[in-house]
Order: C-alpha cells, then structure tokens, then sequence
DNA sequence: CTGTTAGCGCATTCAC
DNA sequence: GTGAATGCGCTAACAG
C-alpha cells in the first residue's frame, strides 16, 4: 500500500484558481487580448496566442464560464427535463442530445420532472434561475403557467417526444394517437378482434390508447399499471387481463418492458406466441429484436429526436430561424415473431 | 385548430428579464434588502419581505444564480460523469444522486466520459469551467494528469462505484475483486467446476474477471464483448461459449443484460437452467428477480451509493469534513432459480 | 491587431 | 433592521 487511503499524494491546494488576469500578466499582454486569443483566436497574431497558450499551461488557468456568461448572456448550457433518468424509454435521446450538444460547446443540465405537472412551474423557474441557452422538455408543457413563464423568458424551448397543434415553441415528437390507431389497425388486418390492453399510466400512454380505440370502435379489456412499467408488471398484467378477458388473443402493451413481462408470463402459463397469444410492443428497446420470440413493436427513431432537438436550439442560439420549429419524425410497427412476423 | 401550430398564442416576450434591482425598485426598498429578503429572510422584518415578495411576483422576477455564484463562489451545482448516459447500471445511481442533491438546491450537470481514460482530462476542464461545488465520477479516476487536475481544484470530488486505495477525494462503492471472488466461491461450493464467463469490456467488468479467477485457480473459458452490454451480446456470447467448451456448468456474466441473453439463448437450445447450465448475472437489474427462471445475480445498492455521494459532498459544501470519505457499500449475491435456489 | 473603459447581476464586506 | 460601496471574472463596446 504505497499511501495511506485517506491521505491522498502531494496536494499543493490552490489557494486562489488562476484567473484570465493572471494569464494576461504572464504573457505579457492585456486582459483582453488573452480573452481574445483564446475565444476570438482569428483576431489576434499567432505570436500573442503563443504566448498566451503557453501563460495558460504556465498558471493552470482554467476559464469560469460562469463570469463570461454573465456578461455575454450565453451560459453555454441548454436544460432537459425529463420525467425520470430512469425512464429507458428516453435514454438514446437523452445520450444523443448531450452528445450534439457537447460537440457544440453546450453542457446538459438534467431535471426530473415526475410525472407531475403540478411541478412543472416550480421546475421552469428553478432551471431558469440558471439562465440555459435553451430548454428540452421531455413531453408536452401542460400547465399554462408554465408555458406562459416559458415565453416570456424568451429562451428557445423544444418540446420533444410528442406533437401537438400549441407549441410552446418548437417541438421534435410524433402523434401518440396515431401509434395506438396504427397498431390496432395492425391487429384488425391480422383478423383478430379479441384484443387488450397493458399500459402503463401516463400521459402519452392513454393517448395511445384512445388511438387504439378510436380504430377498433369499442372499450377493450384494459390493464393499467404504475408507471414506470416493468417487466415483473407485465406479467401481473397479463394475468389480470386473462381474468378479464380469458380469449384474448393480441395484446398491445405501452412499453417494450411491459411486452417482456406479458411474453415471460405467457410462456410461463404454457401459451404460444404468437399461435394463441400475439404480443405488440412500443419503443423497441435494445432487446426486442433479440427476444425468444422476438418482439413486435413500435419503432421510434429516439438518437434522431435528440439529434434534432439539438440542432433546432443550436440554430436558434445561432440567432436563425428554423424553417420547421415542428418536426414529426413518425415511427412505424417493426413485425417480429410475436405477431407471427419473420 | 385554434391556433397555428407556428403561432404561439399572444407572447409579449421580456425585452430584458427582471433583475434584482427591478425587484428592490418596485418594492421600494434597496438593493440590498431585496436580496436578503430573498435569500436570508431572517435578517429582514416580516414587513419587507412581504414587500418584496409581492415585487417578485409583479416584475416576475427570477434570480440569476450565475451572478449570484461568481460573488458567492457557490454555483449550487454538481457535475456528475458517467461514461454514458444509456449504460442502465448506474440510472438508479444518478437518479438517487440527482434527487438527493436538487433537495438542497443543487442541480446536476451531466458529462458523458466514454470509456476513454484519455479524455478524462479534457473533460475535467470542461466540467471545471462550470465551477461546479462538488464532482462525482462514475468510476475511478485513473488519469494522473485528470487526478492532479481535480486535486488543484478544490473541489470536492467522490469516486463511486468502486474502491481503491488512493482516492482522488472521497469513494462511495465497493470491491469489484471481491465480487469476482465471491461468484467463484458461490460456484465452486455449488460443486460446478467447468466454469466460464461472458464479460463486457470495460474496465470494473475485467476487475470482477481476475477476482473470479483467483478464486477458481486457473484461467477460465472467456468471451469478452464490447461495451455496452446487451440480450443481444449475451446470446452471441452463450455461443462462442459453447464452442470453445461444450461442457460448461456454469457461466458468470458481467451484467444482467448479458445474462438475459445468456438464458435467452439458452432456452432457444433446448439447454435447461438450471439443471444443464447454471447462470450468473451482476447488477440486480430489475427485471431479473422476475424472469422465468428468475436469474442469480451480484445486488449492489445503487440507489444508496447515490445518496451516500451526495451527502458526502453537502457536507463538504457545508464545510464539514465527513469522518468516513471512503465508504464501502459491500454487495451481496441473491441466489434465484437460475443457480438452483428459490 | 491591441488596449481602455464599462459593466453583466448579485452578495459580501462594512457602515448606520 | 437597513443601506452604500465594492468587486466576483469575464467580455462587449468602442477606441487607438
């Protein structure tokens, strides 16, 4: 044990971080120009910004984003909202987003929304209170409060993973109602008309339901589970839905993860996918394609929402217009073996 | 449709948001007291803060914490790094880190690392220039260049998931090694000699490997996959495994994803867990409590090491020094079907 | 190409 | 209890 576990190495501690001032006096040259050479390279000499580079290794400078975006009123960092880090469903988003953003200077700062739309005001004002350089919502903005503060802070907002006719903003989404009328259409043409539902609570998720309906004409057996649904609240689901409806023979589930639960619990009770159970997901997650039998599902393009999304706040702090501040990037039903695709 | 989707409704949009000083104006007190009003409401009469309150609400006055911060030299920030955002095994962690911080009015500034030790120091930079109040890093720090930078700060720093004996700062995680070489022992008193092992490539993965085969004596058959891991993997991985030895009892994975695959693939040859193949998975993620067979796996507490994190740096953000800066959160091996148990 | 002057919005000294 | 001055570290204007 070369050194003591809470004792770490020589710590010579910095008494005082090396400010832009310090830089400045070790190159020799004004504060400004230091700003300039490393910010504005283009409008300083090659020799100063030697200089200059070299004073920065010399002091160990490192910028305070903080100071300059006080006065440039750019902080540098956009602000996504989603309703739990937890939620699967957003992650490629997410990661791509704070990919895009990252490359273009831009740093994530994360908020967890609930699925409360109570919090949202109190949420909007904590994250402004960080001046963002734009806002990423994940869902619609619901409470009017909410979307008046919004606007009135007159920083780009992109409402991301669903569509609708009153943007805050600009929007990056698609139109639940149609997913739920797309996969019940789906089922109908397959000849099936015993069908269910397991669908976890939230919002987006009833509006795919009520698409469902809207296309099947009636009520169907439904199972409502908490969210955020799971593979062990599938199973439970599938077994309510068999008390409900013991000939159910297709079921629409609002996640992937609730499909895994009803495909486990189905092969646990001996019913074959898709002969006498056919099972349709949403999201396709990573392991729905991989799946014994592999799952059909929903396919929504979610890296190319965050990719968007950021694309459309990059613009704007640009000081552009986007041509289109809404986006659809559709989806569409990816036919696997539990519905008796390939 | 009310309202074009391209049209907001009626947005008089701010020309410049409210500042404190409009604040103390409208409320016609100083500069000064509106701030105490807001932030140390002690030191003002009951009288004024209502004054002011009331000013807040008529100039719809938010604080800009940036200002606030380069006085204070507290940004009521942290910055936490993981090496992506979509690797599931530390959701829990940062979901726990993010709610415990954003109840002291902290907000979490997220980071990508990769799996690239040699990015770490730009990324310090990146995230130092934030001036965030504490940094917590997914992993440990191994750059010496990133591991002097970080000391320089100041900052406070914790490494979680997982232990060394030359912290940066503060740990919250546990011994990787120990894990590996309780696996084996698990294995071995269940009698299973012909082991192998599906490991994803990084870095805590092979740490678990090398405990694992200090414990079994010998070098085992192995087949490694590229992070991050998946069903996917698992099952290309279950047959690779084969090939190289048919005769294998039992199988240690690197993650539940990978062990999902493994059982997958496993079912799809006809092999019976787990009277033919034995199956161990690390993570506990959650659905491997509830697959059908119910999958053995290595528990660790995320959720804890996130809170523990925290709460390490709150207290240094208090100017405490927390009598334990290494924490070990220990782990433990739930036995489920997949090995035989209940 | 470089420098001087003035703040960004707030909180920390001090005074009263 | 309240207030006036001062500056956190940096960059946007203008000048030279």
């Amino acid at each position: 044990m070369p050194n003591a576990s809470s004792t770490p190495d020589a710590a010579p501690a910095s008494p005082r971080a090396a400010t832009l001032h310090d830089v400045a006096r070790s190159a020799g040259v004004s504060l400004i120009t230091a700003s300039r050479a490393l910010g504005n390279p283009d409008l300083v000499s090659e020799k100063t910004i030697a200089k200059v580079r070299q004073a920065v290794e010399a002091t160990g400078y490192i910028p305070n984003l903080l100071a300059g975006g006080l006065k440039s009123r750019r902080s540098m960092t956009v602000a996504a909202l989603v309703p739990a880090i937890s939620v699967a469903q957003f992650l490629p988003t997410v990661q791509t987003l704070t990919e895009t953003l990252a490359a273009a200077g831009y740093q994530l700062i994360l908020g967890q929304s609930g699925y409360d739309h109570a919090r949202e005001e109190a949420l909007v004002n904590t994250l402004a209170s960080r001046r963002p350089d734009g806002i990423v919502f994940a869902g619609l903005v619901h409470s009017p409060k909410a979307r008046e503060q919004l606007r009135r802070l007159g920083t780009p907002v992109v409402e991301i993973w669903d569509l609708s006719e009153r943007p805050v903003d600009m929007m990056v989404g698609f139109s639940h109602l149609k997913v739920g009328a797309a996969v019940a259409g789906y089922f109908l043409a397959k000849g099936w008309q015993q069908v269910g539902i397991a669908t976890g609570d939230d919002q987006r998720a009833s509006v795919r339901r009520e698409g469902f309906l809207s296309v099947i004409g009636r009520e169907v057996p439904t199972v409502v589970v908490p969210a955020p649904s799971s593979l062990a609240l599938g199973r439970r689901a599938l077994g309510e839905l068999l008390q409900k409806s013991p000939g159910v023979r297709a079921i629409y589930c609002s996640s992937d993860q609730l499909a895994q639960g009803v495909l486990t619990e189905a092969a646990v009770r001996g019913l074959r996918v898709p002969q006498d159970l056919a099972v349709c997901g949403f999201g396709d997650a990573d392991f729905a394609a991989h799946m014994a039998p592999s799952l059909t599902t929903v396919q929504v393009d979610g890296p190319a929402i965050g990719r968007q999304a950021a694309e459309l706040l990059l613009a704007r702090c640009r000081g552009e217009t986007p041509a289109q501040p809404v986006i659809d990037v559709g989806f569409c039903i990816v036919e696997r073996e539990s519905t008796g695709g390939a």
